[in-house]
DNA sequence: CGCTACTTTGGTGACTCCGT
DNA sequence: ACGGAGTCACCAAAGTAGCG
């Protein structure tokens, strides 16, 4: 093409804009799956959800061609799109995409996905469609993080993500006594389902983390059980059955510089001397971007350990 | 093989429309 | 009001067909 004109659309006047809320397929071009296509749904499915800004990042050069390759693949059933609300004073948001029946059935047929306990099949990837306003939130700040990680391994040298669980897999619950010192204790079974769990290896070293995604909706008192869930996994030695490791760390990241300092005063009263002072590992959402993905490296991360102010990286 | 012309594919900028 | 996104026009590189 080289006059701007395509030979299968002849110059007919000012065409009627299509709607991009509703499906339009009169006159549908037909389209070509390209591997990179494949690739996208694959990601879309394994990250339940992503931004039209955060497929660019991991697939294209140009927004504006992901666009337009989202939109065709969208024309074509094979993804989902949701337009999250919009404020006033703010104009919209990038899309959202969710893998589609089509798109799952047609990665089905390729030999699918299987997640990450190498089970289940990609369909029931599918997003629901009912899911809250919150639950995105969520899920595309748990995205943002797993994929400024992703996109700062393949930038940083000697740094490579070994895993990224997220599913039923790890799902937990740990059993332990309950006990301020003032009360009798009583036995707690603390259920424990982390956001992520990944692992690294840097140069020799492997280094494995629980990622929990805070919005602020949590109060401190079930904060502090969650936490204590961890110290007393940690405690038990129970990674070590149960995920084959040896050590662990938890990524707590959250809303604002506040909050953050209230969680690591919540998370000191964890502890009862027994060590783990490294466990509980903090920062807040705005000390790192999928912009700058490196960021997500660096000294970012501040300990909940006694009298310890510095900043931290993941790969202390 | 080497040259030319054309096609295909992917990228950019400007403009305009869209939906809340 | 606002910024995302669809459309249009255009550019450039790579691929390909035809020809001597």
């Amino acid at each position: 093409m080289t006059n701007g004109q395509t030979p299968t659309q002849p110059p007919t006047g000012k065409q009627k804009r299509r709607s991009r809320h509703k499906r339009d397929t009169t006159n549908l071009p037909p389209l070509e799956l390209t591997e990179r296509d494949v690739a996208i749904l694959q990601s879309v499915g394994q990250f339940q959800l992503l931004s039209s800004k955060q497929i660019q990042l991991l697939f294209f050069r140009s927004l504006h061609k992901t666009r337009k390759r989202l939109f065709r693949l969208w024309e074509h059933g094979l993804l989902e799109r949701r337009f999250p609300p919009v404020h006033l004073g703010e104009g919209t948001r990038p899309v959202i995409y969710t893998l589609a029946p089509k798109g799952a059935r047609l990665l089905g047929s390729q030999g699918g996905l299987i997640d990450e306990a190498g089970e289940r099949a990609i369909p029931k990837a599918t997003f629901n469609r009912k899911a809250s306003p919150l639950f995105y939130e969520h899920t595309i700040r748990r995205n943002d993080f797993q994929l400024a990680l992703t996109l700062a391994c393949r930038q940083a040298p000697n740094v490579e993500v070994l895993f990224w669980r997220q599913d039923r897999s790890i799902k937990d619950a740990v059993t332990f006594l309950n006990g301020n010192g003032k009360t009798p204790a009583i036995l707690r079974k603390v259920p424990l389902f982390a956001d992520g769990f990944f692992g690294l290896e840097v140069k020799d070293r492997k280094l494995y983390f629980f990622v929990e995604i805070d919005r602020g909706t949590t109060d401190n008192k079930r904060f502090l059980t969650k936490m204590k869930g961890y110290y007393h996994l940690w405690l038990q030695r129970r990674h070590v059955k149960r995920y084959g490791i040896e050590n662990f760390r938890v990524l707590v990241v959250t809303t604002s510089k506040a909050r953050m300092e209230n969680l690591i005063q919540t998370a000191k009263k964890v502890r009862q001397g027994n060590g783990g002072s490294g466990l509980f590992w903090f920062t807040t959402f705005d000390r790192y971007s999928t912009d700058i993905p490196l960021s997500i490296l660096g000294h970012i991360w501040k300990r909940a350990s006694a009298g310890n102010g510095d900043d931290h990286s993941i790969l202390d």
